[in-house]
RNA sequence: GGGCGCGUAGCUCAAUUGGCAGAGCAACUGACUCUUAAUCAGUAGGUUGAAGGUUCGAUUCCUUCCGCGCUCACCA
C-alpha cells in the first residue's frame, strides 16, 4: 500500500538536493525528517495505525480544567475517567515511567505514562513519541506529588506524527518571518497569538449580532466589479476569459450596497474583504477586512450612533468591558493608554485643526478655512511651525484641508474619537450640509492614531452624484489615478430614488489591532500578504 | 522607491583589533517508575544568506546582489 509519507519524502529530498543555497526555513531536515518516517514504521508496527480517522475523545482539554480542577481528595473519591487527545508539547522519560504535556484547544495537561499501567507494547510505543506528535490517551484523573493535576494513562493511542521538528521549546518561534509564512507553527507555539485570533472572531460575531439586532440583513455583493467604486484607491485588476474582460477586485462594496437601499433593503450590512493595490505598512494589507453598514431614513448622525454602540459592544464581547490597553511607543519610550470605548470625543475636522494646530498662541479662525487664500496661509504657517506637508497649490481646496487636518491632528488621536464635517471636495459620495455646500455629513472614527470607520448621510440627488463623478474625472485628469470613476449604472439606480440613508464603514482589521493592542495589522489577518517565498543567492540574481 | 538595521547548527543566541565557529534547547545512543526548562554520561549536526575584493589569514573590513525587519514616502 502506497504511504503517503515516501512520496512527500522524495518531494523533499529532491527539493533539498536542488536547491542547496535555498534557505529553508523551519527544516525540512533530512535526516530528523527520515528518523521520525522510520518511528512511524515502528508505530505501525506496535499495531499503531499511521494515520488513524478518528479518536473519540471524552472531554477536550479546557473541558477537563473548567470540570475537574478539583482537591486530591475529591480527585480520589471518585475515580475520573476520561480519553483525551492533543499535540505532544514536552515530554520527559525516565527509564520505565515518563510524563507528558499534551496541547489541545490553546491549554495544555499533563499525562503520566507508567510502564505497569500500559504495558511493555504501550510503553514502547511511548518511547517512540516526539514532540508534535498527536495522541490519544485514555486513563483516569490524579494529582503528581507536586500537585499538578494530570491523567494516569492506561491506553495511548497514537493520531499522527510530526515529521519536521517545532521550534526550541523555551524561546519558541519568534523570527517575525517565519511566524507569519508558517502560521501554523505559530499557532502552535504561542497561545498569545491563538488568543488574539479568537479575539478577532468575537469582535466579528458581536459586530453581527448588534447589527442583527438592530434588523440589518447581511448580504452579500461583487467582489469582482466592472468599476471599482465607493472609495479612493487604485485596484488590484484581473480578467475573465470567457466574457473577455478586464474585472477590479472591489476596493469598497458601498455603490452595491446603496443600490440594495434603492431596492428597498432598508438596512443591510456586509462583512468582508476589500481589496487595495497600495504600499504595505503597519497599517496596511493589500486585502482587509471591511464591515458596511446602511441604513434607509437616518443620516450620518443615526449611523454614527449604531456604529459607536457596534464598537463599544465588539470591546465587551472581546474584552469583557469597554475598556482597552494602548501601548504607543515613541522614540524608545513606551506609554501605556488606556482607551474607553464608552467614552467618545465629537468634533469636527476644522475644530481638531484648530485643537491640535502646532503654532504656540496663534491658532487659526475658523473663518481661515473658507477661502483658498486662507487655507493656503495655514499650510505655510503649518510647515514653518511643523515638519513639512506636501501640498499641491492647483488641488482643491478642500483636499488640502483634508491633508492639513492629517498632518496636525491624526498623531493626536489616541482615544474614541469621532471627527465630523468634511471637505466636499474629498467625498464624492456624501451629502452636502445644507447651510455649507463646501462641506459634508461625513465623519470618521480615530482612535490609537489611527482611522477605522468612516461614515456619511448617503449623497442621493442623482444629479449631483453626477456632478461629484465628474469633479473626480476632473481629479484623474489632474493625474490622481484614485479618483473615483464614472458608475452610470450607480447613478441610474439614485435616478430610481434612493430614500435617505446613512451609511458607514468599520476596518475591522484596525478595530482588531485596537481591542488587542496590536501593533502591526499582520498581527491581526492570520495569512498577510508577503511576498513569495523564493530562492536567495544565485537563482534570484540569475532572474534579474 | 529612500534611509537605518539584521542574516552564524532545526530553534534561540555567542564568537576579544582580523587569528582553530561555540553554547542551550531539539535530535541520536545509554542510565533512571512523580517529572515539569527533568537530570546524568556520550554522539552527531555549519559552504557563517550569495558572489566578488582586501589580507599570510575574513563570521568580522570593502563592493554588489538576495532575503527580512523598522522607518519615511506612497496609501483615507
Amino acid at each position: 500500500m502506497g504511504h503517503p509519507s515516501e512520496d512527500l519524502a522524495e518531494i523533499v529530498y529532491n527539493f533539498r538536493s536542488s536547491n542547496r543555497n535555498q534557505r529553508i526555513p523551519l527544516a525540512l531536515d533530512e535526516s530528523i525528517y527520515q528518523q521520525r518516517r522510520e518511528k512511524l514504521k515502528r508505530i505501525e508496527a506496535l499495531g499503531q495505525t499511521a494515520y488513524r480517522t478518528r479518536y473519540e475523545f471524552t472531554h477536550t482539554i479546557p473541558q477537563i480544567w473548567s470540570q475537574f480542577d478539583k482537591p486530591v481528595e475529591e480527585l480520589e473519591a471518585r475515580r475520573v475517567n476520561v480519553r483525551v487527545a492533543g499535540r505532544i508539547m514536552a515530554i520527559r522519560l525516565m527509564g520505565k515511567a515518563g510524563f507528558a504535556h499534551l496541547q489541545q484547544g490553546g491549554q495544555k495537561l499533563q499525562i503520566y505514562v507508567k510502564k505497569d499501567a500500559v504495558g511493555e507494547n504501550g510503553f514502547e510505543l511511548y518511547k517512540l513519541l516526539d514532540l508534535g506528535d498527536h495522541i490519544g490517551v485514555s486513563g483516569y484523573l490524579f494529582r503528581t506529588r507536586t500537585g499538578e493535576l494530570s491523567v494516569h494513562v492506561e491506553e495511548i493511542t497514537f493520531l499522527s506524527k510530526d515529521l519536521l521538528p517545532l521550534p526550541e521549546k523555551w524561546h519558541g518561534l519568534t523570527d517575525v518571518e517565519l511566524r507569519y509564512r508558517q502560521r501554523y507553527v505559530d499557532l502552535v507555539m504561542n497561545p498569545e497569538v491563538r488568543e488574539v485570533f479568537l479575539k478577532r472572531s468575537k469582535l466579528i460575531q458581536s459586530a453581527r449580532r448588534t447589527l442583527d439586532g438592530h434588523g440589518f440583513i447581511e448580504v452579500e455583493t461583487p467582489m469582482m466589479q466592472p468599476i471599482a467604486g465607493g472609495a479612493v484607491a487604485r485596484p488590484f485588476v484581473t480578467h475573465h476569459n470567457t466574457l473577455d474582460m478586464d474585472l477590479y477586485l472591489r476596493i469598497a462594496p458601498e455603490l452595491y450596497l446603496k443600490r440594495l437601499v434603492v431596492g428597498g433593503l432598508d438596512r443591510v450590512y456586509e462583512i468582508n474583504r476589500n481589496f487595495r493595490n497600495e504600499g504595505l505598512g503597519w497599517r496596511w494589507n493589500p486585502e482587509f477586512t471591511m464591515m458596511e453598514a446602511y441604513q434607509a431614513y437616518t443620516d450620518y448622525q443615526g449611523i454614527m450612533n449604531v456604529t459607536q454602540e457596534v464598537i463599544t459592544e465588539a470591546s465587551i464581547a472581546v474584552n469583557g468591558n469597554t475598556k482597552s490597553k494602548w501601548t504607543v511607543r515613541e522614540g524608545g519610550t513606551e506609554s501605556v493608554h488606556e482607551l474607553d470605548w464608552a467614552n467618545w470625543q465629537r468634533m469636527t475636522m476644522r475644530e481638531a485643526i484648530i485643537k491640535f494646530w502646532p503654532e504656540v498662541g496663534a491658532k487659526p479662525e475658523m473663518s481661515d478655512f473658507a477661502s483658498a487664500e486662507g487655507v493656503k496661509k495655514l499650510v505655510e504657517r503649518f510647515n514653518r511651525a511643523h515638519s513639512h506637508m506636501a501640498y499641491d497649490p492647483n488641488e482643491p481646496t478642500g483636499k488640502t484641508i483634508a491633508a492639513l487636518f492629517e498632518a496636525a491632528a491624526e498623531e493626536h488621536l489616541t482615544q474614541p474619537t469621532i471627527i465630523y464635517e468634511f471637505p466636499t471636495a474629498v467625498s464624492p459620495l456624501s451629502k452636502q450640509k445644507a447651510d455649507e455646500p463646501e462641506w459634508t455629513e461625513r465623519f470618521e472614527i480615530y482612535a490609537g492614531q489611527m482611522e477605522i470607520s468612516n461614515g456619511f448621510s448617503e449623497l442621493n440627488d442623482p444629479e449631483d452624484q453626477r456632478r461629484r463623478f465628474e469633479a473626480q474625472l476632473k481629479e484623474r485628469e489632474r493625474g490622481d489615478e484614485e479618483a473615483h470613476q464614472m458608475d452610470e449604472d450607480y447613478i441610474r439606480a439614485l435616478s430610481y430614488g434612493m430614500p435617505p440613508a446613512g451609511g458607514v464603514g468599520v476596518g475591522i482589521d484596525r478595530l482588531c489591532m485596537l481591542l488587542t493592542d496590536s501593533h502591526t495589522i499582520r498581527d491581526v489577518i492570520l495569512f498577510p500578504v508577503l511576498r513569495p517565498e523564493k530562492s536567495t543567492t544565485t537563482e534570484g540574481a540569475e532572474a534579474k
